[in-house]
DNA sequence: ATTAGGG
DNA sequence: CCCTAAT
């Protein structure tokens, strides 16, 4: 699985350059020997975006320390290391243990956070859609020059201008905020003026779109999508700003006819739907938040996996050091608010990850070994589920998660909408909304501790004050709400058997059996004397009504 | 706002 | 975990 996932990765990515130069390439040879001026200045636009290497060029950035050295192509390293990102992501799920939940676990911090992650995407987005920016800088310079709608030319140069230099330095809030003027400036498309305005948005959809796909093995180039065809004439996005410029409609039939091969291509090779890439994307999203909220180890599987993915793009062309990923890291730090630092997590050993995974398995125990121990735990969950435990740490950094409420937005028809004919406006939308929708149920695994902790609570306080268990056990543990823990509770009775619900229903009894197993024998004996000296659902299995205790 | 109970 | 009803 893993193997195979490699190789398409690589493939993909060969594949994608290789499109990527092609476009190029031909768009250059058809551009007219006419206005040689224009023809000029094409030429130079062509040649500035070294797109072809760059991917080379941000990988060794990557593989070095991130230094200032890069900085020239640290838009560019970080846009392809979003990619890289992305894919580990994707790549994670398949390459990670076996089957059943323990992905689920995994991963359910990060749906909660995909707002955030959202603002990881844009500037992952933009600096994607960097190269092609400095084009349209000067398109857009041009552009008022020639006495296209004034306010819409200066409006775009205000954002491209104010985008340069946080795209360069390659910060968070610059390139977010870079990412959002140049949305902003899409919607304005429609008016008369024209082919300026979709150059922009075009170029912007491409190269976004390239990032994008570039993280799922499945999908390929998808370059020009059929409402840019449309509307731009059936031209390739990319070509055809450049032509427009050169000589207008001629210019358009010979790239056209330059362009059908790869063009063609690109869409039938366009597969998965966009629905399909943005599960995955919300999938990477929530690696990498996970990333940032468990500070030490949950990348314990990930983390070598990450290693060797980033050796089969750099092996060779770089010595890589142990910090390889750092840049990474930082981009990510740097790109979200609420960070923990991710220090620990670089500077941790392979060894003591091996330590700490081989103390889980081994597993049954109450008192905490260390504060790392936990996040190694929950990372690989392929132990038994209520074994893991979230240490304090943890807790914290998950704290400072503002709580999710309950979305209960209207979900937009044009949510439904097929994917094929949709502004990028639309697109956008879309994005933005299937976040704010789509966010599942964010589960939390049940550590050991945490199960400890609400018998002692519960023992405390009894049933039904699941407030204050809540406030006086787990006040660290903002995810934790009295719900939960009455719920938890309920789920406690019924596996420890003290409920004698129905036990016919042999089928849940099964499920709730590994769960028993997974938790130490003493719980359920403190559960099991809880459960008589405070009945949950208070009436007895006799039916009479049970009066809680008031401690 | 909190709890109970069902989905 | 989510939702609703009841308190």
């Amino acid at each position: 699985m893993t193997r195979m996932n490699e190789m398409d990765q690589e493939a993909h990515f060969a594949k994608k350059f290789t499109n990527m130069k092609c476009q190029r390439v031909k768009v250059d040879d058809s551009s007219p020997p006419a206005l040689e001026d224009e023809a000029i200045e094409v030429q130079h636009l062509l040649a500035e975006p070294k797109t072809d290497h760059f991917s080379v060029d941000g990988v060794l950035c990557l593989g070095k320390e991130n230094s200032s050295k890069c900085s020239e192509i640290d838009g560019f390293s970080y846009g392809f290391d979003g990619g890289m990102k992305r894919n580990i992501g994707g790549l994670h799920p398949n390459i990670t243990q076996g089957p059943d939940d323990l992905d689920l676990g995994v991963l359910d911090g990060f749906l909660d956070e995909v707002d955030e992650v959202d603002d990881i995407h844009a500037a992952n987005d933009f600096s994607g859609a960097y190269e092609d920016f400095i084009l349209d800088i000067e398109l857009a310079e041009k552009v008022s020059y020639l006495d296209y709608a004034p306010r819409e030319g200066s409006r775009l140069r205000n954002s491209s201008s104010e985008s340069q230099s946080p795209g360069c330095s390659g910060i968070s809030n610059g390139a977010v905020g870079m990412s959002e003027s140049s949305t902003a400036t899409l919607p304005e498309s429609e008016s008369k003026n024209g082919w300026h305005q979709k150059t922009v948005k075009c170029k912007l959809r491409r190269s976004s779109v390239d990032k994008w796909d570039s993280q799922e093995p499945a999908e390929d180039s998808v370059c020009p999508t059929s409402d840019d065809l449309e509307d731009l004439g059936g031209l390739d996005d990319d070509a055809m700003p450049l032509i427009s410029l050169v000589s207008g409609k001629n210019a358009k039939k010979v790239v056209q006819a330059a362009k059908v091969g790869t063009s063609l291509r690109q869409k039938r090779l366009r597969k998965p739907t966009k629905r399909y890439i943005e599960e995955f994307s919300e999938l990477k999203s929530k690696h990498e938040m996970e990333r940032q909220n468990n500070l030490s180890a949950t990348s314990k599987d990930k983390r070598p996996k990450i290693r060797s993915h980033n050796e089969l793009h750099c092996e060779g062309a770089l010595t890589h050091t142990p910090k390889e990923d750092s840049s990474t890291e930082n981009f990510i730090q740097a790109t979200s608010k609420g960070t923990v630092d991710p220090s620990h997590l670089r500077s941790k050993p392979v060894s003591a990850r091996q330590t700490n995974s081989s103390v889980i398995s081994n597993g049954r125990r109450w008192s905490i070994k260390s504060q790392n121990e936990p996040h190694q735990m929950r990372a690989v969950k392929s132990a038994p589920k209520e074994l893991s435990f979230t240490g304090p740490s943890a807790q914290a950094s998950f704290e400072s998660r503002p709580r999710r409420g309950r979305p209960k937005k209207p979900l937009p028809l044009s949510f439904l909408e097929s994917e094929d004919d949709e502004s990028e406006d639309d697109r956008v939308k879309k994005r933005r909304y299937k976040k704010s929708n789509d966010r599942r149920k964010h589960q939390r695994m049940w550590t050991t501790p945490e199960v400890m902790k609400l018998i002692d609570g519960i023992a405390q306080y009894g049933t039904g004050r699941w407030t204050d268990i809540k406030k006086l056990m787990f006040s660290s543990t903002a995810y934790r709400t009295p719900i939960d823990l009455r719920d938890k509770w309920r789920n406690l009775l019924r596996a420890s058997g003290a409920q004698k619900r129905k036990s016919n229903k042999k089928e849940v009894e099964e499920k709730l059996k590994d769960v028993v197993r997974s938790l130490p024998s003493s719980v359920f004996r403190r559960v099991r004397e809880l459960a008589s000296l405070h009945p949950y659902p208070r009436f007895s299995p006799g039916g009479r009504y049970i009066r809680r205790k008031k401690n």
